[in-house]
DNA sequence: TCTGGGGTCCTAGGACCC
DNA sequence: TCTGGGGTCCTAGGACCC
């Protein structure tokens, strides 16, 4: 029996998520910024039809949104957090092996249903969720993921296929392969189809059938596995359990240039304790802190430096990691430079149960130092984002923090502008 | 004036040890 | 003073993903 692996992707997720609150910017053109509101981040597909490309920055296509009337939107990531959870929550009642793979985006093993069930089975998944939270989504199936991701890719862009394709059903699956360029294939990004161009790889039947030592040469052990995946081979499997994270990143660029040092440190101060508090959700210790501050990429006069700062012992908490930061911070800064983003990086980390503690560490210490945040998190969750925070996160004018002016409203996880919905 | 953020994995090369 | 080769660990940087 053949493997079956789906790839359910909701269609341009976060305009979907503005337009199931929204329904006026239906079959119109509509883009969500990043933070600051700077690039494009997603395009319904009028805008896309109008040439928006992906990361294009916003006021670049000032005068289009001007002759178009294109709707935009701040990033609101509350929302769309949100409808992902209850996305992935849909998903899940229906199989028993979901990774989630990305906010809009998961894999499932459907290994479980019979060869002549599948079809019907995605279509079903698609119709509710479309009925329980209103986000369209496409379905690709295959016998790998990265099949799946093609068949997915097709059936998104193709209204024949009504947003699913079962790629085992093609008859002909050379001929399908042909109408991808290798840059289309989910794993080779613009370097590496580059290469292959030159190598005379062009297409993904190309990739499937090219010499293996000229794709490990240019493209290593994960050429080699994705060229095994074309060829229906399933070289990654689907993961469902969740794996705690290996890297905790929090930076965000300034909503104004910032010169002195004193918001720096409130700055990173700020990020350290957002950082901190993903890193015990997953009861997890880290042993290493990263420091980064940098100037735009765009002007003359850069700076970009990072610091690494070894922890004595693991730990998570808060105020030993924002001293780090902040020690970092003084040690990196220099005078003269426009900065506009800095962050933290947790790394090394480790479990909490793994931790045996050190025969020099005071036991007692570290207890009350997690007592201490267990107490905080528990009442920044229920009071707010906030309530408690650290001395220097606390500042009058914070001039780092970020621009979200087209802001939709948190319809979901704020019942008072639920109130505010108008139809 | 205005150019995102958060991840993972792999490789090459240096340091060190025997 | 000369000086091989293999193994391991660490880190920086590259490449990719959404």
């Amino acid at each position: 029996m053949e493997n079956k692996i789906a790839v359910i992707d909701a269609n341009n997720f976060f305009v979907s998520c503005e337009r199931v609150f929204n329904p006026k910017l239906k079959n119109k053109p509509v883009v969500v910024l990043s933070n600051n509101d700077g690039c494009v981040v997603a395009r319904s597909n009028e805008a896309k039809k109008l040439g928006i490309k992906m990361g294009e920055p916003f006021f670049k296509i000032q005068s289009l949104v001007k002759i178009y009337d294109i709707k935009y939107f701040s990033s609101n990531y509350k929302l769309y957090g949100d409808l992902s959870a209850r996305m992935m929550n849909i998903i899940n009642e229906f199989c028993p092996d979901v990774e989630i793979y990305s906010i809009d985006e998961a894999f499932v093993n459907l290994n479980f249903l019979p060869d002549d069930k599948i079809n019907d089975f995605a279509i079903k998944l698609k119709k509710t969720i479309e009925k329980w939270i209103g986000i369209p989504v496409s379905i690709g199936i295959s016998s790998s993921k990265t099949l799946a991701k093609l068949a997915n890719d097709y059936a998104k862009k193709n209204p024949s296929t009504n947003g699913i394709l079962n790629a085992n059903d093609i008859e002909n699956i050379d001929e399908f392969l042909n109408k991808f360029l290798v840059e289309d294939i989910w794993g080779v990004g613009r370097r590496i189809s580059t290469k292959l161009y030159r190598n005379g790889i062009y297409t993904a039947k190309d990739l499937k059938y090219a010499n293996p030592d000229i794709v490990d040469k240019i493209f290593h052990i994960n050429g080699l596995r994705t060229q095994n995946e074309l060829n229906g081979l399933s070289n990654y499997d689907v993961i469902a359990e969740c794996s705690p994270k290996k890297s905790i990143t929090c930076s965000r660029s300034f909503g104004n240039k910032v010169v002195d040092i004193e918001p720096l440190i409130e700055a990173v101060s700020n990020y350290t304790t957002q950082a901190t508090l993903k890193l015990r959700q997953q009861n997890s210790l880290c042993k290493a802190i990263l420091t980064f501050v940098s100037t735009s990429r765009f002007i003359e006069n850069k700076y970009f430096n990072s610091d690494v700062q070894i922890l004595e012992n693991p730990t998570n908490y808060t105020p030993i990691l924002i001293d780090k930061a902040v020690e970092s911070i003084k040690k990196m800064y220099r005078k003269g430079y426009e900065y506009n983003k800095c962050g933290v990086i947790l790394l090394n980390i480790i479990s909490e149960d793994d931790y045996e503690s050190d025969l020099f560490v005071d036991d007692n210490l570290n207890k009350k130092q997690n007592s201490l945040m267990k107490i905080l998190d528990k009442i920044n969750s229920n009071y707010g984002k906030n309530t408690i925070s650290f001395a220097s996160n606390l500042s009058k004018q914070k001039k780092w923090i970020m621009h979200r002016e087209y802001l939709s409203n948190e319809y979901t996880t704020n019942w008072e502008q639920l109130l505010t919905i108008k139809i």
